[in-house]
DNA sequence: GATGAATGAGCTTTCATTCAT
DNA sequence: TATGAATGAAAGCTCATTCAT
């Protein structure tokens, strides 16, 4: 009499997965956070984890997934008459509030050390083609409506963009930086980097 | 009697072991590189490694050593007269020409994830502190010559300018970025850090 | 949903791996009994042995507890009536009779030359000071009855039964030695010590 | 120009390791002292180790027999004249004596635990062979002069005083066991030994 | 689904021993 | 003779993963 498969809890276990191996994660590396580790902070046995997710890499993947997935939702759901100049910031604010936990860029900067592992560097890769699409092309919408320089491809200020952001991530992880005080400086440098201004005469 | 021990050569055992580390670690990632490979790369048995390094963790500390001694060099070897402003885009060359070898960018990414393991994490601390410092000397300095923006602390400066070297390095390991040509906009965009916002003329 | 843990099987595991490195230790003694081996003579893979035992010493410093759990037992079996000198007695024959096991004496003195490993050391000194524990309660009911001489104290006599006990093991260990042979002379020379009489240091 | 080896010397040099091993083995148990640590308390490098010994189980052999060596010497050098039965307990006070170096305690329990290498369960059994043949035949003399008793043989006489000396050795190494206050005891459980039990050996 | 005992490949590290100088 | 850098076999131990219950 096979239990009728609930997804709404499948579901909920996942996320109590994915939420502890996050933890352990970015509390001791991705070497050092054990299977057992992660079981344990979520509260499951080892078996449960391995019925959820076929193998370690794949949680990593799957948080990912999750980010990618969430980007895609941001850009999709700007309401429709947003300049596109400020769906960049508000882009940018956003990914600054999703460090604000710490275990967020935590993960980042292990994840940074995994691309040997073949199924979290194509999440990794996944993560950030979508992101630079997203970014891409509301760059491009923005040059057009002349709200950016044009002087640069839209590619490559998307790219820098993402440059940006994770050097930002990067600081939150190395601790001592406040988000929260730093996420304007962030946005001014954005800013620039749109804006374009160079040494010599300011746009 | 005893054959004269020849420190010479035990230095460059040393150096011959940090270099196929860091391919190693670049290539597999750190638990990737075993010491099995490492040693293979360097052409020598495990025994030797590990007379010349305690233990795994004890490379990526002295790569990390190597490093700090190098930011220490190299601030303290330029020419007296250098306009501090000059020694920051200097500097900020300097890093990204090491980036070209893109062993040091995988190192980079890899050793991010390595904060949970004390002894490389103190060499991390250690490499950013003197990093920051050294910068946050010439910084002020310049802010003495009224050569960068003063509405900003010499050491907040200090801090974003590694911020953008580290998410430049950060790019180099992902990926398909021209280290070459991008460096220039790295360049604009440390100079637009220190002008600050473009109201008002810059530099 | 949670298969019920079966705590005897834990337990007979547990035995089957301490009768493993039982017969491991007599045979090759500490350093050449590996892991490995153990395994092999237990019929276990090496990660269930270390599912089971934390270290390889843990095993030696289980099979010492058993070692004192049994003598509490020992002391605690006697029928309450038993003569005092007559539990002394019994007790000597028992452990002359553990000996015939000859792993019980190769571990003897296998262990006795581990005292460097700390947990060893502390399981080791446990042991001991149970069984003189125990001896000296004995010794000293024994003396009050006046069934044993009073000019030593109990504990230096309960040290001096150990000590007899100790010489006999290591002489099973040592081989071509017939434990039921020399047994009566084993509780002949208890007899002597409790009883104490001499004849002048010469004839 | 082969420097003329001194002979002196080399014995000398032999020594100083031989002590420096004894040192190590009671300090830290036989695998615990590495051939290392033996020349770092030696003060030598290891290559003046291996040659002077070709591996370390020759350290133990050829301490033990040195030890042979001196049992010979030992019961050579008595006085013609004197009863045998006064041989014996020269001998028990004389073993007990070297026992006064804690190192000897050590070395013998650590020693007892390495019957598995066979260089040195050869040497052991050379030493305990001497020992009891020495012990036999002056027991067998005294027996002759109606010293010692008669009703057990010689050969379990000697066997029964190498017992009891290694039990006291055991205790020593146990620790907390004054040796020049139990010797005396020592003495006396050898009398018992020789004179055998008296008439109601019980109670 | 959920569990945790069992597994064993593979890792880092140790250390006796060799040998060129 | 004396040295210590170099060696590599072998050890203890970890941990992702499997599977009977």
């Amino acid at each position: 009499m096979p239990r009728p498969i609930d997804p709404a809890r499948r579901r909920a276990r996942r996320l109590q997965i994915i939420d502890a191996a996050l933890t352990a994660f970015a509390r001791h590396g991705y070497a050092g956070a054990t299977t057992a580790e992660i079981c344990r902070i979520a509260g499951i046995g080892s078996g449960t984890f391995f019925h959820h997710f076929p193998t370690k890499d794949s949680v990593v993947a799957a948080i990912l997934e999750q980010g990618t997935r969430e980007t895609r939702e941001f850009f999709g759901g700007r309401a429709p008459g947003t300049p596109p100049r400020q769906v960049l910031f508000d882009f940018v604010g956003h990914a600054a509030a999703d460090l604000a936990d710490p275990r967020a860029a935590g993960f980042i900067t292990v994840v940074g050390g995994l691309t040997a592992r073949p199924e979290i560097a194509a999440a990794l890769r996944d993560d950030e083609n979508t992101l630079r699409a997203c970014l891409r092309e509301v760059v491009a919408a923005a040059q057009d409506r002349d709200e950016v320089r044009t002087d640069l491809t839209a590619d490559r200020l998307a790219l820098w963009i993402v440059l940006l952001v994770d050097g930002f991530a990067g600081r939150v992880a190395a601790g001592g930086f406040d988000v929260t005080a730093e996420t304007p400086l962030l946005v001014d440098q954005v800013a620039l980097l749109l804006d374009g201004s160079r040494p010599g005469p300011s746009q």
